[in-house]
DNA sequence: TGGCTGAGTTTCGATCGGCAACCCTGCGGT
DNA sequence: ACCGCAGGGTTGCCGATCGAAACTCAGCCA
């Protein structure tokens, strides 16, 4: 009836042990977006002072994003937000979220949408094999535990 | 420096007001795998029973998931809970969180992967546009606002 | 009638998030 | 030298949420 493994070493549960909360991942868009200090933050995602200080502190702690001093002219040394590679990765995450976001919560047309830069076309998120075959995921995705026996359903 | 607009109507932040907390996607998780009724979910889960009634409500009533009726013999009928098509369609998700937490939290080989059914290669994500183009993320991948001008970054 | 089981609900202490007030550090102006 | 200011937090308080454990409820069986 499917792969099921100890929920503590799914991966799934650990990354959402670090960002299943409401503000984590919409810290990580907006930093990948350009807003990167601790005012514009708060402004945008109008989230409280002391929590966001805790989500950056663990985002930094948990590598994925780090701290870069920057200084505007008449304004003493600050540091502002960056991705690094691996909060960067997350990409994927944030485009699968959006897009079901878009598809199942938003009436009307979708607020903005990803597009392929040089050919203007929309992009979504292709399952395919390493043998380069697309896979049609309601029947053709398994799960391969370890390395061990095929299964359907969807877990770790 | 990227595409911001009005957080309240972003996907993302909607899509986590209802996901975007430690237990609504490992529930998702754990139903699309078979683990559907309320003790082998709590079992499971290591979730308090009361938390986990709340997110299984909460669920239903944004149409993820369904309450079945079964019964088994020599029991009365009771409830279980079945993804709905909007669920179901989470898929994308859970396996880039999963891609993720694979590369950056589990330390050795990754405790499950997605594979090919018939063909047994491991299955990754890729982001295609319309015409057909594989995009590489961290060049190619923009946003278009509305119906507007394309930009890098990832927002919504 | 009484016990058992799955599926919750209630209760209560511990923790977390929101808000507002306060602090700390350099800079620029006087 | 002193003052004010602004970004970037920290602290305190309070109400909401979580976790654990006890309690409830409904039907099946003996």
């Amino acid at each position: 009836m499917g792969v099921v493994i100890d929920n503590d070493r799914c991966s799934i549960a650990r990354a959402l042990a670090l960002l299943g909360e409401r503000w984590s991942l919409q810290i990580v868009r907006d930093v990948s977006n350009g807003v990167r200090r601790f005012e514009e933050l708060r402004d945008h995602l109008g989230v409280a002072r002391n929590v966001l200080s805790n989500r950056l502190s663990s985002l930094v702690a948990a590598g994925l994003l780090e701290r870069v001093p920057y200084r505007e002219s008449g304004s003493r040394q600050r540091f502002e937000y960056a991705l690094t590679p691996s909060g960067r990765e997350l990409w994927p995450v944030l485009t699968a979220l959006m897009a079901w976001g878009d598809r199942h919560l938003v009436d009307g047309p979708p607020p903005v949408e990803p597009e392929h830069v040089g050919c203007g076309g929309k992009v979504s998120l292709v399952p395919v094999c390493e043998h380069g075959h697309v896979v049609e995921p309601s029947r053709e995705l398994g799960l391969r535990l370890g390395s061990a026996p095929p299964w359907s359903g969807l877990s770790s």
